[in-house]
DNA sequence: ATATTTGTTAACCAAATGGTTAAACCGTAT
DNA sequence: ATACGGTTTAACCATTTGGTTAACAAATAT
């Protein structure tokens, strides 16, 4: 049984180093942590992972690829905009449920080493607006939206949709609200996110 | 001299420390660096501010305190919804080209302890909504604005106008712009915001 | 002038941390 | 049985890091 041994420890450490990076980030982590989480011995990450940088790495690209796809499906399906920004927002927000640490986490580390994402962009699948820009540029002709450029449309759907909860923390303060009642907000931003885009930019 | 002198070594360690702090986070930031930031020796810090972790928690409120007087300005003034929001978004995008890294930062290290803003919390100044939801149900009645939670609303209204700053990485790479495009989606983003947010809430 | 308080520095320290090593373990093939 | 490959561990190492100390400098008070 050596290969599932292999890929057992492998996975296990990935799944420990995923939790304590995301929650403590690549400056927070220790190795010794991580190895504890595991059940395993610190060297084993090393035999593994080689180094705590190539470990992190792992764990971003692997974060960085569960959210691609969430991206691309606003950008690449061909729905109208009032159906993508309908769909998008709901599935993201359960998506961001099952993974509370994940938007904080990526946008974290990108603005400790911006040049990451360098890397990240010559990847097949990383997100890409050309399509949405002209898909804007016709609905906006044809009368269907208002003129809004494809840009700064997608700023706000991902503003609206992840910021509430990478500044989770300081909305719970400032609204005086505890850990069950922002998890309804969140809930009813299921339709209130999507209806507030579409009635600012249909046409009627 | 001894005043003068003393306040402007105070003064430079915390400057210097704002700077290293806010770009590298607490775990990331070095003493070290900040000393030599700062032009003087590592054990200043220490006389000055005791430990690391004070010396973070001057940088921090006093970032914050650059911030809340910012949300306050939306929440406690009197003037009509729409002006708010108008005013707000001008006004914080200009804020925070001026002090790039201050959101991002706040959001980093309140993720990090999210039991840090309790502290800040008891200080006079800290943002409170509840005039604001005042507002907001007034002018819901009154058919000025369309129905919305005040705490929607809130949400929205942070979203759209800090979000973009906080994930300049993202999308500098979403966008595929540079430094200086997106410096101008910033500013358009002065009249744009406020436009998406009125032409969503707003009666016809 | 001189003592005293305040500011500053260089040298030092203990703990933590990422990483290495050499030996042990264990399933498999010979 | 035994040799061999990958796997796992405990002990170890070098460096970094926040923090301290003791002596020195400079300003202020007596």
């Amino acid at each position: 049984m050596k290969q599932t041994k292999d890929e057992n420890t492998e996975e296990q450490i990935l799944d420990a180093a995923k939790n304590v990076f995301q929650t403590k980030g690549m400056e927070g982590a220790r190795m010794q942590e991580i190895a504890d989480n595991a059940g395993i011995n610190k060297a084993m990450l090393h035999y593994y992972y080689r180094s705590k940088q190539l470990l992190f790495e792992a764990v971003f690209k692997n974060a960085f690829s569960l959210l691609a796809p969430q991206l691309n499906a606003i950008l690449n399906d061909d729905s109208s905009i009032e159906n993508k920004i309908k769909h998008f927002t709901a599935s993201y927000i359960s998506f961001i449920v099952k993974h509370p640490y994940l938007p904080n986490f990526i946008i974290q580390e990108l603005n400790r080493k911006p040049d990451f994402i360098l890397k990240l962009k010559e990847n097949k699948g990383f997100p890409n607006l050309e399509k949405f820009k002209k898909q804007v540029a016709i609905e906006v002709e044809k009368g269907i939206i208002k003129p809004i450029s494809a840009e700064q449309l997608f700023i706000n759907i991902l503003a609206l949709n992840i910021f509430p909860f990478v500044a989770k923390p300081l909305i719970l303060a400032f609204t005086n609200t505890n850990k069950k009642a922002f998890k309804q907000l969140m809930i009813d931003r299921k339709t209130e996110v999507s209806n507030f885009i579409i009635n600012s930019i249909k046409n009627t």
